[in-house]
DNA sequence: AGATCATGCAACGCA
DNA sequence: GCGTTGCATGATCTC
């Protein structure tokens, strides 16, 4: 049990150091993410980023299109990026660039689709529109907008550590990991066979939901990927998952730890998929967010909002940190709302999480013309979060929150031939996209205008998609003591106490949360989704982590996004610890105070000696809006004398409700953030 | 001035 | 006596 968590921490890993990488790129969510590139030669990490830096919303292209390696944090828990060996950061490019597929063609989709007939949607999803005709079309768009740039070079940052499991001296040979792991093109060739027309889809379903639950999932690879399509077709392109490469080594080390041989490739295929879905499912559904967002921000006046996952679960991460943000223009008055970016890692360096909060932008409100590269600021304009309900006794296909450790997922079927098809065709494919890249730039510029007055239409359109799109069957328990059970629009749960209904007068006091829904998911697929929103932080104090085993939360914060309280008794509320997994059974209640409350967590105690937390650490408290179920991550702050909080003592100024000031110390409370250092 | 929050401490239950 | 619960108080912050 311990070895197979173990393993899957590591595959983690690989994918959280991919969604960093490649997050560089994924400037517009709203359309389908720019192609990124994670190619290492001869330990150089090579970013990909389409040439035309219009697609992005950015006008002109002015905009750096090179993100060096000292952009980035270091990487330190991901082995395949994590370079000690490339210590020059001259280090001449690879004779031969990366190949490049994805970026052009998720761009080029939101371009080039403009001469579709699916011009009016977003180009993530008409890639994935059910017709196969749209499909087929897309394919042919994307082949003939194709272009091949080569990229720029990424510097490894000198003082990463290759973690034993990969060797940098024969790491260099960098793959398409679903080219490795199943060739995309193959699903192309034959749309219809991936993506039936709807009554085959539906009948197709109700075959495999029957002997699904009877036979039990089946760990064929091939099949894990088609059911994966079929459950985000409408999401993710073939494109996307293109996009994702990894090095050979690093595919073959993550399914050896994973298991090995097919097995141990199919979890590893599982995880990249989760990922991606992750990544990609509320990227498109959601305001855009943008864990480059410490680099620069173009626009500092551009508000984009945030919150964050983290899919590893081995090591802590925190909220971002505000320094790197440097952005006094963007004030947007929200005191106290710290940023959410997510980080994790070494104390001191700092880099985004896989975002599973973010949200979009209000369908009335035109999307700014440029994406803040690194705005953790909250838009005004959003609409606010709800609560989720969960409390207890969540079930259904919302994943696992009663397990531990992996994923879960059911799938079934042979797809071995993917794999094999997929390692012969990578050559022949990379041609193919080579010469869609070529094509791709002739089209993309003319098209760019295009781009960005689709945009508005396109987050409309998602939000609107959204709203119907609720699908979290969690089943109810009814709890004998509660005297209400409710259902949320977006997450169904039930609550075991005095907990009011949601109610149209509770005031909206937080206006950069909106409510956020789920996408349909087919039965049988249960991947938990990581559709997190980020609700409340606390630093913890002497009087939290003491023998009490209570934390008093911030009463803004625990009145607007936990569930409201109509009897000082509170309820119960099960949080899942991000980090194990652990279902923690607290209490959520309230003490009177003058004529104000006090909010309280309490059975916190076992929480916070199994996390070692101690006064100064935090805790962050998510929600799972596809789920309701409630999340909780204790996260360690490196103690006092260690290096990296010597070295930040000057920089960080913590004010007394928890947030941390600016490193400038401006006093500013909207530039407020939670620590960002983590024990690693 | 009012609100928030950390924490002291009294009341209570239990072994 | 010890641990838990719940209230009160004061420091600090915000408006």
């Amino acid at each position: 049990m311990e070895e197979d968590m173990q393993m899957h921490e590591a595959a983690e890993r690989h994918l959280h150091g991919l969604e960093r990488v490649k997050s560089v790129g994924d400037q517009d969510p709203n359309f389908i993410p720019l192609k990124v590139e994670v190619e290492e030669e001869d330990t150089d990490l090579w970013l990909d980023r389409d040439p035309a830096g219009d697609l992005l919303g950015v006008d002109g292209g002015d905009e750096p299109s090179i993100f060096y390696a000292d952009d980035f944090p270091p990487l330190p828990d991901f082995p395949c990026i994590s370079s000690s060996s490339s210590s020059t950061p001259s280090n001449p490019p690879p004779a031969e660039p990366p190949v490049n597929d994805g970026a052009c063609r998720s761009s080029s989709s939101s371009s080039s689709s403009s001469s579709s007939s699916t011009s009016s949607s977003p180009a993530s999803w008409t890639m994935f529109k059910s017709d196969a005709e749209g499909i087929v079309e897309e394919k042919r768009n994307n082949q003939m907008d194709a272009t091949v740039q080569k990229p720029p070079l990424l510097r490894s940052p000198d003082s990463m550590e290759i973690p034993p499991l990969f060797d940098p001296q024969t790491d260099v040979d960098c793959i398409n990991v679903m080219q490795e792991l199943g060739d995309m093109d193959l699903i192309w060739e034959e749309p219809n066979s991936i993506f039936p027309p709807e009554e085959e889809q539906q009948e197709q379903q109700k075959k495999e939901e029957g002997p699904q639950d009877d036979e039990g999932p089946s760990e064929d690879l091939g099949t894990v990927f088609l059911e994966w399509l079929k459950s985000n077709k409408e999401s993710i392109s073939a494109e996307d998952l293109r996009s994702i490469k990894l090095k050979r080594s690093t595919i073959e080390c993550a399914a050896k730890r994973l298991g090995g041989g097919k097995e141990g490739m199919t979890q590893l295929l599982k995880l990249i998929l989760l990922w991606v879905q992750t990544h990609h499912l509320h990227k498109s559904r959601m305001q855009p967010y943008h864990p480059q967002q410490f680099f620069q921000n173009p626009n500092p006046t551009t508000h984009v909002p945030d919150s964050h996952l983290c899919l590893s679960s081995s090591t802590p991460w925190i909220p971002h940190e505000q320094p790197f943000y440097a952005n006094p223009t963007a004030n947007v008055g929200f005191p106290s709302l710290p940023p959410m970016l997510g980080y994790m890692g070494d104390p001191g360096f700092s880099y985004p999480m896989i975002d599973s909060t973010a949200t979009w932008h209000h369908p009335s409100l035109p999307t700014p013309p440029h994406f803040s590269l690194y705005n953790s600021y909250r838009d005004p304009h959003l609409i606010p979060a709800q609560p989720p309900l969960q409390v207890f006794g969540s079930s259904g296909n919302c994943g696992n929150q009663y397990s531990s450790g992996a994923p879960q997922m059911v799938v079934q079927g042979n797809g071995e031939r993917l794999v094999k098809m997929g390692l012969s065709a990578t050559k022949e494919a990379r041609k193919n996209r080579m010469a869609r890249q070529r094509r791709f730039l002739s089209h993309h510029r003319s098209q760019n205008h295009f781009h960005h007055q689709r945009q508005h239409s396109s987050t409309t359109e998602q939000l609107a998609r959204l709203a119907t799109d609720a699908n979290c069957t969690t089943s109810s328990h009814d709890n004998p003591g509660a005297n209400r059970v409710f259902r949320h629009s977006t997450a169904a749960a039930t609550i075991t106490a005095d907990m009011a209904p949601p109610s149209s007068d509770r005031p909206i006091l937080q206006p950069h949360q909106q409510r956020q829904s789920t996408s349909e998911r087919p039965q049988g697929w249960k991947l938990p989704d990581m559709n997190l929103r980020f609700l409340l932080q606390k630093v913890l104090k002497q009087s939290d982590v003491g023998n009490l085993g209570r934390i008093v939360l911030p009463k803004k914060e625990a009145e607007t996004h936990l569930p409201e309280l109509v009897a000082r008794d509170g309820i119960s509320i099960a949080m899942e610890d991000i980090g194990t997994s652990r279902i923690w059974n607290m209490h959520y209640r309230f003490w009177p105070n003058n004529k104000s409350r006090m909010y309280l967590l309490e059975n916190t105690g076992d929480f916070v000696r199994s996390n070692g937390l101690q006064e100064g650490d935090f805790i962050v408290i998510y929600s799972d809006v596809k789920c309701g179920k409630y999340m909780i991550r204790g996260v360690k702050v490196p103690q006092p004398g260690s290096k990296m909080v010597s070295k930040r003592a000057g920089k960080l100024q913590r004010n007394p409700h928890g947030t941390l000031l600016s490193p400038a110390g401006d006093g500013d409370p909207t530039l407020s953030s939670p620590i960002k250092e983590a024990v690693t």
